[in-house]
This record gives C-alpha cells, sequence and structure tokens, in this order.
DNA sequence: AACTCGGGGCA
DNA sequence: TGCCCAGAGTT
C-alpha cells in the first residue's frame, strides 16, 4: 500500500470495493416497514440472521399491531421468541417499547436518534440501524465490535473507544457513506476479516491495508 | 467499569 | 467442551 495517500481517500476506496464485493449492500439499505425492522432489531442483539428471521416469521404473522404486542401476557411473548438468545429481557423490551410507541409517540417509529433512545432496549447501536435502514437518516456510525477491529488493523482509527472511533470515521467519510459502511465491515468482518484467522488471502481491500496479519 | 442474560456457531 | 457473539440495562 502507498503510505502518502490522505486517509480519506484510502477509506473512499475501501468502501468502494466492499461495495463493490457485496453489491446487495445497497439494494436493501431502506427497509420497508419501520416497525418490524425495530423490533426485528431489538431480537437480532448476540443471536444469528437464521434465529431472528425465523422468531419474525412467526411473530409478525401472529401479531399484527403495536397493540397487540403492547398488551399480551408477558409469559406467551417470551415463549414465543423462546429460540433467540436473552429471550425474557428481549420479550421485556418488546412490550415496553410497543407500550412507549403508543404512550408517547402515537403507535409509530419516531424518526430521531432522540426519540429512539427514549424507547427501553433500544441503544445507540439499534438506533442507529432504524435510523440508517428505516428512515435514511444517518447521525452517526454504531461502531461494535466488528467496526473497532477492521478499523484498526486498517488504520482509519487506533481509537481506544467505540466513541472515539466513530468520531474519526465521521471525519474521515463522507456522511452519505455513514449508513453503509456499518453493514459493509460487518459482513466483511464476518466472512473475511475474521476476529481470529483472517482470510487475508482472499481479502478483496488487501492492497488498502497495512495489516500484516498479526494477532490484535 | 463490571455484570447479567442465553441460544447458536465454531474450533 | 469452551469461547465468542450486529446489545442494553442495572449496580
Amino acid at each position: 500500500m502507498t503510505t502518502t495517500e490522505p486517509i480519506e481517500l484510502r477509506a473512499m476506496k475501501i468502501v468502494q470495493l466492499l461495495e463493490d464485493t457485496y453489491p446487495e449492500s445497497r439494494s436493501t439499505l431502506i427497509a420497508s416497514n419501520p416497525f418490524e425492522l425495530l423490533i426485528a432489531t431489538i431480537l437480532s442483539a448476540q443471536s444469528t440472521d437464521a434465529q431472528v428471521n425465523k422468531v419474525t416469521a412467526y411473530l409478525f404473522q401472529k401479531y399484527r399491531t403495536v397493540e397487540s404486542f403492547a398488551t399480551v401476557a408477558i409469559r406467551q411473548l417470551e415463549s414465543d421468541i423462546f429460540t433467540v438468545g436473552y429471550y425474557r429481557q428481549k420479550a421485556r423490551y418488546i412490550q415496553k417499547t410497543c407500550q412507549m410507541l403508543i404512550h408517547n409517540f402515537s403507535g409509530k417509529v419516531p424518526r430521531t436518534m432522540k426519540e429512539l433512545l427514549s424507547l427501553h432496549g433500544v441503544g445507540r447501536k439499534t438506533a442507529n440501524i432504524v435510523l440508517t435502514r428505516a428512515f435514511g437518516a444517518v447521525e452517526g456510525i454504531a461502531v461494535d465490535t466488528h467496526v473497532f477491529r477492521i478499523c484498526r488493523r486498517l488504520e482509519l482509527s487506533l481509537g481506544q473507544t467505540p466513541d472515539k472511533v466513530e468520531q474519526d470515521l465521521m471525519k474521515i467519510l463522507p456522511q452519505e457513506n455513514w449508513g453503509i459502511v456499518n453493514r459493509l465491515f460487518i459482513t466483511f468482518g464476518r466472512n473475511i476479516c475474521k476476529a481470529r484467522n483472517p482470510s487475508c488471502d482472499i481479502c478483496p481491500i488487501l492492497s488498502l491495508c497495512p495489516f500484516e496479519k498479526l494477532d490484535t
């Protein structure tokens, strides 16, 4: 790699190459149903897509309104989502959030970071995903373990905390790219730039990466 | 800052 | 088997 190249230019090339590698990342950026996306995202913490998809398919067939989630017996909701991790907390999060949607937001998913964060069980990452994918209104970049690790390896940010890494990324990348960076990096992080034994031999951005396959 | 919830993936 | 994971609330 060339070390004199401005970091903004290298970051732009990285995003471009990852978009080429994962073309589906663009087409599915905007979700059709904000409420279902919100529930699916709450369910997705520490769980696989397969687990979440199975549960949501059943859930949205059984419960068709925000009110039905808000009023069902909590034990029933727990058993309906039994196959995902943290199912007891998530059942409470979902019910409380739906009650708050009805009480505070006329039954609609709010469109600002502040309002989303006021929902019980909705934190910064969930709010970011909903803002990005449901409304295309990005207010930041959710830095999870994948984004954090990849940013260090690519030397896009050597920040010690997720907040610091997010600040660096927001300076480096144009705002129009913020929404897609998460999905690109996470897909890339799961498939290639893994925490251990990264597949550098098949990496599409190897030429832009200073990482020497050391274990950090 | 550390702890807790929890089933599934992976070595 | 043991370790880790697209997280958030509580203490």
